[in-house]
DNA sequence: CCCTTGATGTCGAGA
DNA sequence: TCTCGACGTCAAGGG
């Protein structure tokens, strides 16, 4: 897995080392201090100071500082990479095509610089999506309400999809919302377009249902002016045994 | 800045390291098959594979894969962090309240680690923002339309602020939003609200203008159906001579 | 602490 | 390619 490492390179050296890696299939690894230009959607210059810069094998670039998740500069994809030698420095450039941008990386000095293989994608699972969630609420929709019916998932209409399109036992049409977490009055904002959207479409009463495990309070309180229904789900809905014996089969 | 490095150190001299300088304002950086759980808003398991983990001064802790820029696993910030040895093998715990949330890394083998001081917070210097975008545009609002006179910035209407409340040149009152990129349908219906309670304040016409660089079709559309303006503005506007020397007394 | 908004958001899906 | 919406979004700022 570790490939190569250097300690205080010199700049050819280190040039040498990024050359013979950039194209790899390899994950660099570099610590120093280094002076960082982006320009593309937006323009920042970062001055002089000790980042660690990291390239993986995809061509994302990623500047970090000492505080965060986030970096202080980063490239999500290049269509080309390279380094250069430019007044005694090693530069490395990382461009993209739209959006146009580069990151325009020099190395003022290296104190570590590795070469790594992170081939193994190994496996991820995650529990909790919205994704899950809405599976899980369309296989047991009285977790919702009581004689839901759903008719569809990801229902298109006009922009963007309705989460789960429902008829409650009266035969009203139900508009889901999902939300994995805490709505904000966003979600309720957005319930209502749909809501809007299919009222449109067919004669008939059409309810709005904004189904999450938790909601803020001017969130409840937009609903509650605009006329829809705030219901509180699990994140992770527990799936009853009847209707998890058909999964089985 | 380099501070200490280990290649393929065994568990003991692992934990060792991590206990030395985990909690000592320094920024850790460790290669090596790894297996993470995460649990809090959501759960998550990654099985071994190599990864790159990374530990900053301030507590937050990222795991890398070898593709995009987003960790695989991640703590924003720890309450609390440890280093323990379980069953051969040193793990990692990183634990936060409020999302009450805990990272767990396993490091089956660890091919290198590194601790460094990242201590300096260089200058950095991003142009682009909306912030900025809005201060031009409050200095110059005739870049937005002829005869505008702006009343105030970020005023709070019920929820969320206005970025710009101005009065036109026959005296109507114009909410603007701003966005600093392409403005979806998402930015036309925030303006449509700010408009909406504006008009719940005054008697007088309320105009709403969305000032971007560009629009998707979709989002004009609907700004259009929804009797509101759209308006091209650069991210980075020119502030004219005349508007600009002021700012130098 | 709750809530809202901005972000070089990133990322993936779908038309 | 364009557009949209989720995300364990993160992170900053205001009340």
């Amino acid at each position: 897995m570790l490939i190569e490492s250097l300690t205080h390179p010199a700049p050819e050296a280190l040039l040498a080392f990024l050359r013979a890696h950039l194209h790899a299939r390899v994950t660099l690894h570099l610590a120093g201090e280094v002076e960082v230009l982006y320009a593309g959607r937006a323009t920042s210059m970062a001055e002089a100071g000790d980042r660690l810069l990291l390239v993986k094998p995809d061509g994302s670039l990623q500047v970090h500082g000492p505080r965060g998740v986030k970096p202080v500069n980063w490239q999500p994809r290049t269509d080309h990479l390279s380094a250069d030698l430019d007044g005694g420095c090693v530069v490395l450039h990382a461009e993209r095509r739209s959006p146009a941008e580069v990151v325009r990386v020099r190395v003022i000095g290296c104190a570590q610089v590795t070469a790594l293989n992170l081939a193994d994608e190994a496996l991820f699972l995650l529990q909790g999506s919205e994704a899950q969630m809405q599976q899980a609420l369309a296989r047991a929709p009285h977790l919702i309400e009581d004689g839901l019916t759903v008719l569809d998932r990801e229902l298109l209409v006009g922009v963007g999809g309705i989460d789960l399109y429902a008829r409650d036992s009266q035969g009203r049409f139900v508009v889901v919302e999902l939300k994995r977490g805490k709505a904000g009055h966003e979600a309720v904002h957005q319930l209502g377009r749909y809501v809007d959207a299919v009222r449109t479409q067919v004669a008939a009463p059409v309810r709005g249902i904004l189904a999450a495990p938790d909601i803020t309070v001017p969130a409840l309180k937009v609903a509650r002016a605009t006329g829809l229904e705030y219901v509180k789900v699990d994140a992770l809905p527990q799936v009853q045994e009847e209707a998890r014996q058909p999964m089985l089969f």
